[in-house]
RNA sequence: GGGCGCAUAGCUCAGUGGGAGAGCACCUGCCUUACAAGCAGGGGGUCGCAGGUUCAAGUCCUGCUGCGCCCA
């Protein structure tokens, strides 16, 4: 074995094994228990990144945690056909060869798209392997799977069919670079400085005309009425009246409406329902008609006369110049506000007038809030249920249907003579109505609206597949929070209505892994860090447990120093296995043998942490599960099992040996077990390892299927651990001492040991070959009061019921004391002025808890005895009173 | 405008009402046959500010300041 872990060998061998072996594949296996999780389906056109890897290590650390605790694990992976961003990636191909989609054609632009998916779209699916994960690759599942688009229709034809989908004219969030409504979710608020226009209209009848300020004057042509707010004296006898659209000689009414800000710019506010979704609202309050200027393509339309033709933006000024000419322009102000954008592209939407189809989300939205309100989804953290529940009470109508060629066409087909419109699985061949000519609907749905179904549609559904009835619901959906809207709402809204049951029991909201700047990772600004490079770098377990142990509830910034400690982490499992390998004996067979007060400690302490362990992986929390691995490995084993064991394991002694060897190989099995699900990779190698010592280990086969460790109830010994703390202490007491007084490090110093309980100095006479090793001090002996130690100068080291006595003669200029004892001093004295403070309150002592002033009372004693001692032998050594 | 979250060592972060912690960085000494990706010892904090509750507040409440995010 090498001295350090090298990953990328190790990583490889065990993942091609894995897979060859289809170690990850479950089948249905009635009666036995199910544990199953579908991923959130990245989309297909993406790579690995930060978010992707941290998800994958949660679903994959619980994967592989409750495949041990013994349940029939299924992780479902798979992509998603993300319809613009797929489209997109296509056109520029097509770009690339002088070519647009409409020069193929649509039904060649589809096998483009196709092949595309064929060459690149595994690529995200590769690189989970790569970070170790156990998803059940032989059922990949893409949104766009023929049983899929056929679960996708039967879902569009029976909400039309229980008139939750319609189809009507509506303002909608228009991407003129895409060409395609997006939805409300698909809307990115951008705050941007524009301008604030004030604008006169003339009011019918009156000398002076109404000022209004308007971040579009380009709209003013669409104008359908002027609004004031009803509370507002300055306009109140105007309301009823009518205004002079500028430019258009177009009369409108002046409307009073609640809506209107008195605060905002002249209070008064010009209504263009056809551009405007807040103008929408009140021109449906208000019966206003809707009027339109602005073509799909983002330019002015045939109705803006002279202006047709011009972008929008360039417009504005154009427009703004006539109304100068008019007399009716007054000022632009500096003004910040936040502009809706295309959360694909970037580009400013433009609120259009369109007839598209649209699903209300009421009915479906009722039983999807109770569900979060009784339980029976959770949210871990707990408060984004809440951030739910906000967004589901307030759902507005969701528009499904996007101008693309990439997606699930719309069953729908129009016939060419009459106005019938027929919504089925099965494309007609003729108008069932007259018999004329159909053609389908050009569009295709939100991408979202097929994810919705995705734990589900990927089991079989529509059938009834065994698969379905076993595996539904899923136990848990991991996700990034802004996710929450786009997928866990609506596929627990889609899971209730089809299957009658919650699509997952949990949802896990997890952390953003924020850039050093402490914002999001920015591909544009550079910002973002590529996790397949950290599993070059580090290796996949560093890798994951690095992320593990930055993410816990909060956000946090991406620390490589996290991935580092991860790293090193992996290289101390490692080297400590070969210490455990290589010292072992040839005979050696996994059995305990808790002879000594270490092993009875660490046995102890294994059975705790197995414990603590199962609750951190069931309760979620990976950070601290992370934290306990590494305590548990480094600062306990490492720092203190394994020293205190070398001795023995290099001993003279056979049997010893023999004994040792055995009871470190069971101690190293279970630790690897607990490791398993964070660190895969290094735990399994070293599982072989461990196994390969002439089967030394008992079981067979992989960790991987092995059980999760729960330790020995009858390993739990109190009076042990109590040992070991009190040897830990005095052996620190002790380095800090030698290093403090300046002892040469070849100097062997003798310890005499006060314990009124001589078992509590058992671990330390006990491990009297450690002590010499660890601290380079012989036990000359224990004695059960101070009084009974022979004669001469010591050092005092104070540990839990054991006091250390290090003899000085001869070997320590009494002068390096005084530095010392005066510093023992002043600390002592703080203490016992802390706990005096503390118990002369007479409330205090009255009203804490028994326990807490006790424990107060034994710190006082305690320093006092420190302080007492410390005041002794500064009068033997230096001759004179402490200070 | 409404809501959520955060503020603890130089940096990144734990800390779930009872003596302020980790990793990295820093200082001292070690190539001690598991590991220099390591070992031993050490320094470093008005827990953002101001009030309040409590015997006791980093922890609970209120307000303020700063930063981040979501929704409109």
């Amino acid at each position: 074995m090498a001295a350090r872990y090298a990953p990328h060998e190790v990583e490889e061998r065990l993942m091609k094994a894995w897979l060859d072996g289809s170690a990850f594949h479950a089948e249905v296996q009635p009666g036995r228990r199910v544990y199953s999780i579908a991923i959130p389906p990245p989309n297909v056109t993406g790579s690995l990144h930060m978010g992707h890897a941290l998800n994958g290590t949660i679903q994959d650390a619980l994967i592989r945690y409750q495949r041990m605790r013994g349940a029939n694990t299924m992780w479902l992976v798979g992509t998603d056909h993300a319809g613009i961003a797929t489209q997109n990636k296509v056109e520029g191909q097509l770009a690339g060869e002088g070519l647009r989609k409409e020069d193929l054609g649509r039904s060649a632009f589809e096998q483009r798209v196709w092949a595309w998916k064929e060459a690149y779209g595994s690529t995200i699916i590769h690189q989970l392997k790569k970070l170790g994960c156990a998803c059940d690759y032989e059922r990949e599942r893409f949104t766009m799977d023929p049983l899929y688009q056929e679960a996708v229709a039967r879902v569009f034809v029976d909400l039309y069919e229980k008139g939750d989908i319609y189809r009507d004219v509506y303002l909608v969030n228009w991407c003129p670079r895409c060409g395609s409504a997006i939805s409300d979710l698909e809307v990115e608020h951008v705050d941007r400085t524009d301008k604030l226009y004030y604008v006169t209209y003339p009011v019918v009848g009156r000398e002076t005309g109404l000022t209004v300020a308007t971040t579009r004057p380009e709209t003013i042509l669409a104008d359908t009425a002027v609004a004031v707010n009803p509370g507002d004296p300055r306009y109140a006898q105007l309301v009823g009246g009518r205004a002079v659209v500028p430019l258009t000689g177009r009369e409108v009414p002046i409307i009073a409406d609640e809506h209107v800000d008195p605060e905002f710019g002249t209070g008064a506010l010009k209504i263009t329902p056809g551009h405007d979704p807040n103008d929408w609202e009140i021109g449906q309050r208000h019966k206003l008609p809707a009027l339109s200027v602005i073509d799909p393509d983002g330019r002015m339309s045939a109705e803006a006369g002279e202006f047709a033709g011009l972008p929008a933006e360039e417009a504005r000024e154009a427009l703004v110049a006539r109304l100068k000419e008019a007399g009716l322009f007054l000022r632009a102000d500096e003004y910040r506000h936040s502009v809706g954008t295309c959360y694909r592209c970037g580009t400013v939407i433009e609120p259009l007038l369109s007839l598209q189809w649209f699903m209300d989300m009421k009915r479906l939205a009722a039983p999807a809030i109770e569900c979060v309100e009784d339980g029976r989804v959770r949210f871990v953290p707990e408060r984004w249920g809440g951030v739910y529940l906000d967004w589901m009470r307030g759902l507005r109508p969701w528009c499904v249907s996007r101008q693309l060629w990439w997606g699930h066409r719309l069953p729908v087909w129009y016939c060419d003579d009459c106005e019938k419109v027929v919504v089925a699985l099965e494309a007609p061949q003729s108008c069932p109505e007259c018999g004329g000519a159909v053609r389908q609907d050009e569009d295709v749905l939100d991408t979202w609206f097929s994810s919705a179904l995705w734990p589900f549609a990927t089991l079989g559904w529509p059938r009834e597949t065994p698969e379905l009835e076993y595996f539904y619901p899923t136990a848990v959906l991991s996700t990034a929070r802004d996710i929450i809207f786009l997928w866990v709402a609506r596929m627990v809204m889609m899971g209730l209505e089809y299957r009658g049951d919650v699509p997952f029991r949990d949802v896990i909201v997890h952390p953003t892994i924020l850039a050093a700047d402490g914002r999001r990772m920015s591909k544009s600004l550079g910002t973002g860090v590529d996790p397949l490079e950290l599993i070059e770098a580090y290796g996949a377990d560093a890798t994951r447990f690095g992320l593990m142990y930055m993410s816990s509830v909060q956000d946090v910034r991406f620390s490589a120093e996290r991935i580092e400690m991860g790293r090193n982490f992996a290289n101390k499992v490692w080297n400590a296995s070969r210490l455990v390998l290589q010292g072992a004996h040839p005979g050696a067979r996994a059995e305990v043998d808790l002879a000594g007060p270490a092993d009875r400690w660490i046995f102890s302490r294994f059975t705790a942490v197995c414990g603590e362990l199962a609750a951190l992986y069931e309760g979620y929390d990976f950070a601290e599960a992370a934290r306990t691995l590494y305590r548990f490995v480094w600062n306990e084993i490492c720092d203190w099992y394994l020293e205190v064991t070398k001795p023995r394991l290099y001993s003279d002694d056979e049997a010893e040996r023999l004994r040792v060897s055995g009871t470190l190989l069971v101690l190293f099995e279970g630790v690897m077990g607990l490791l398993h699900p964070i660190m895969p990779f290094v735990s399994e190698e070293i599982h072989h390892h461990l196994r390969s010592l002439g089967g030394a280990v008992e079981g067979e086969g992989d960790l991987l299927n092995s059980r999760f460790p729960e330790g020995d109830p009858a390993w739990t010994d109190p009076q042990a651990e109590a040992a070991m703390e009190a040897f830990m202490a005095i052996v620190g007491g002790l380095r800090s001492a030698r290093d403090e007084l300046e002892l040469p490090r070849d100097v062997k110093g003798t310890v005499w040991l006060v314990a009124p309980e001589p078992a509590r100095a058992a671990a330390l006479t006990g491990e009297s070959r450690a002590v010499a090793l660890l601290a380079g001090c012989e036990v000359a002996g224990v004695v059960a009061d101070r009084d009974e130690a022979p004669p001469g100068r010591f050092a005092t080291i104070e540990g839990p019921g054991v006091t250390a006595l290090l003899d000085l003669a001869g070997v320590v200029d009494v002068e390096k004391e005084r530095a010392r004892l005066l510093a023992k001093a002043e600390k002592a004295r703080a203490e016992v002025a802390r706990a005096e403070a503390k118990l002369s309150k007479e409330s205090f002592v009255a009203k804490a808890p028994v326990e807490v002033v006790e424990q107060e009372r034994e710190r006082l004693l305690g320093a006092q005895a420190v302080l007492a001692d410390v005041a002794r032998l500064y009068r033997e050594r230096l001759g004179e009173d402490l200070a």
